[in-house]
DNA sequence: CGAGATTCATGTGAAGTATACCTTTAGGCTTAA
DNA sequence: AAGCCTAAAGGTATACTTCACATGAATCTCGTA
């Protein structure tokens, strides 16, 4: 495109309308005014958390339900319009959400409580302090003044596979020291299973209640996404059958309300940028792909080089060969990565480790089998889709230099 | 032929090490009385 | 003498390594039918 195309390019680009009114309303962080067929959840979390507006302590809460059934946006509508009150009426209550899934941020205890504790204005070193301490500081932030304090804990069945239990003891032993305040804790697992391998006693103590998050079934994603199009698109830009499509696409993926968004919005975004003015079913195909490529890219992404290494290894001996990849190979052609790129290759025992993690993301699935005579080894499969594979690949490469 | 021993390749837990970062402390220097 | 700065000492979390033992079914061995 030379520079008078480009000028062009401009020109027409902001002469096109536009099929977005509010595109906002359909992205992953935006809270409706209303949460469509969730009024009982609503109610019930709204029931047990409701004395804390009384500066009492409410029950500790655990809330189960698989991805994109609501949980993340129910307790956040909730605890909204809880701060909300209290802020009209003066209470001293406070709320800190925290997702414990988020690398290098919440996924030990050290880091979850340092994390609270800078919520609570304080600076705490990324290292270097003891537990303890950070502990102690947390519990003078606190108990500074009278006050009621929730904190949640989002994929909590995360954070307790890679730190153990302890922590959950802890916090909720903290409330029998504090003099001024109280916390509460809502732990948030879309493992429904998470809490049967829990301590007996941090079992009790945190799930004094439940709350359960059915599935969305198709006709109620329809009611979702026809609630959220009115708000985000212009009038007239759906064809006919594509809410009732992109429903069903996500019923068939356990209910994914969060996906059935995503896939809307874009498809959206795929039908502006080739410009129709119309979103038409085939564009859903092509917002799947390209969702699920940039789920993935924005993992890998994230990992440093080694992490990405050992991936870079097991794909290209995937893309030779389906079945039959074992941890040994791997860490062959892993060690070949290292020297090309002049990394240090890392133990095999840590490189064991590093695809565990892997198999946790969901990028792949690990199954640990005894071939008898040959030993025993961990049997390894990608579990993302074929289509996508190169693009990955073609990043993680660009991203080592090779 | 079949029960039990063997074997392989790696899983897995525990303990040790390197690194990066923190606070405390002691010594040296400056400054003000 | 008091105050301030700096560098060393001593401590911690995290990522990784080292060491050592655990696993579990295919295969081997050997006693017995």
């Amino acid at each position: 495109m030379g520079q008078k195309g480009l000028t062009n390019f401009f020109e027409k680009f902001l002469d096109k309308e536009s099929l977005f009114e509010n595109k906002r309303v359909l992205q992953a962080n935006y809270i409706p005014e209303t949460i469509t067929h969730r009024d009982k959840e609503i109610k019930k979390i709204a029931t047990i958390l409701a004395p804390c507006l009384k500066l009492e302590k409410p029950s500790n809460l655990f809330i189960y339900g698989k991805t994109g059934t609501g949980k993340t946006l129910t307790i956040k509508h909730v605890t909204n319009k809880i701060l909300q009150v209290a802020r009209e009426k003066d209470i001293n209550v406070k709320i800190f959400y925290i997702n414990c899934k988020l690398k290098r941020v919440a996924d030990t205890e050290y880091r979850l409580i340092a994390q609270f504790t800078r919520d609570l204005g304080k600076e705490i070193p990324p290292t270097g302090l003891p537990t303890d301490e950070v502990y102690k500081i947390f519990f003078s932030a606190i108990d500074a003044e009278q006050q009621l304090v929730i904190l949640i804990l989002d994929e909590i069945d995360y954070l307790v596979k890679k730190a153990g239990d302890e922590l959950l003891y802890n916090l909720t032993r903290i409330n029998s020291d504090l003099k001024n305040s109280q916390i509460s804790l809502v732990g948030i697992s879309n493992d429904l299973v998470f809490v049967d391998h829990l301590d007996p006693r941090i079992k009790s103590s945190l799930s004094e209640e439940e709350v359960i998050f059915p599935p969305y079934n198709a006709l109620q994603l329809q009611d979702i996404l026809k609630q959220r199009a009115k708000k985000a698109f212009k009038k007239n830009v759906l064809e006919q059958g594509v809410i009732e499509k992109c429903a069903a696409y996500a019923a068939r993926e356990h209910g994914d309300a969060r996906r059935a968004l995503e896939l809307l919005r874009v498809a959206a975004e795929i039908a502006e940028r080739d410009g129709f003015s119309r979103i038409k079913i085939e564009h859903l195909d092509k917002a799947e792909q390209e969702i699920e490529k940039n789920r993935i890219q924005d993992i890998v992404i994230a990992q440093p080089k080694q992490q990405q290494a050992v991936l870079l290894s097991i794909i290209s001996i995937c893309s030779k060969r389906k079945r039959g990849i074992f941890t040994g190979e791997v860490y062959e052609v892993y060690k070949g990565i290292c020297i090309q790129t002049g990394l240090r290759p890392l133990t095999q025992r840590r490189v064991s480790d590093i695809i565990a993690e892997y198999d946790m993301f969901g990028i792949i699935n690990t199954n640990v089998i005894s071939k008898g005579r040959y030993g025993r080894t961990k049997e390894i499969s990608l579990a993302i889709d074929h289509s996508i594979i190169p693009k990955i690949k073609k990043i993680i490469e660009n991203n080592l230099n090779l």
